[in-house]
DNA sequence: CGTAAAATCACCCCAAAGTATGAGGCCTGG
DNA sequence: CCAGGCCTCATACTTTGGGGTGATTTTACG
């Protein structure tokens, strides 16, 4: 029980034992250099670039991109040219009609790009628990069974590329 | 408005409150073993809270996209010139270097379509032990993880249609 | 402002997928 | 003949996927 616990914030526990690994090195660095003429440069220089770091790392875990690209349907009619690899279009029309979510269609693309759950989590930002959700309302939306029968159906539909 | 800021930036928040926590215990640490200068780690939570936030405003400042607008013209074709789906044409030297069985391959092109195991077990008519045996040497072969990612590849490949 | 949809997460349980290992039968080329 | 690849299957185990339920929080919209 608590095991199954430990395991499954894994993450969260490994984030927090290594800032507090961190900050005792840093402790034991203060300690070991305090004696050394330009200890303190050194010191600080080290907090500057791993809190620099660490600021960084917060901005991007907390800031989700916001990177929405909306493409919208533009008939022209052409008469000979024909591109040799026709561009994938979004059929918005189909997305629409199938009630797939914004995000949804986020884990859809990851699924097809072969992610397990776990790395859909991962690069999400999200709990496994919640891509779990995303993934069986797909499911549901798309009237499949299996992930795998999900990205043919997508491709289908060109839902994704 | 402040309490929306606070409820939005709660994991912020909570992350900053558990540093701050962790600080004071380093120094009550610090206080029940050495006594050292006041100064040094004022300085240093300083420059610990000002590189932070230099972290932050930089990962800010060079993810750029926030909401971008796409719109792409939908070429569409005239009857006669729709395009012409290139045949599939198995490339045997990339199955050949790949080293896969003729099994395999049929496991490999079941799987593609979405079948289970149990699926694939009995529409070859072998046990569901001997599917499995065969998709790990695929993935072995194909040097992937899983079986989405071994149709993907194997799609690359020309292998599979 | 209130509501509905979307997004998030948790917990439980079971099924499917995948790993590791061993083993026996069947061809085939040297 | 016999070594080696292939196909078959088994057993045991771990990991991942998926169903179901319920809950809270965000977000979007009238």
């Amino acid at each position: 029980m608590l095991l199954k616990s430990i395991s499954r914030h894994k993450q969260t526990i490994l984030y927090g034992l290594s800032m507090a690994a961190l900050l005792v090195l840093l402790r034991w660095l203060q300690l070991r250099l305090i004696i050394l003429e330009h200890a303190f440069e050194l010191y600080a220089a080290a907090i500057a670039i791993i809190f620099t770091a660490l600021g960084i790392w917060l901005a991007l875990r907390l800031t989700k991109p916001k990177v929405r690209t909306v493409i919208v349907e533009k008939p022209v009619y052409l008469e000979k040219e024909i591109p040799a690899t026709p561009p994938f279009q979004l059929n918005e029309k189909a997305l629409n009609q199938s009630g797939i979510s914004k995000r949804e269609l986020e884990v859809l693309q990851l699924i097809a790009e072969g992610c397990s759950n776990q790395e859909i989590a991962d690069r999400l930002f999200v709990s496994l628990n919640t891509v779990k959700t995303h993934s069986s309302n797909l499911f549901v939306k798309l009237d499949v069974k299996r992930r795998i029968q999900a990205i043919e159906k997508a491709k289908q539909l060109n839902i994704i590329q």
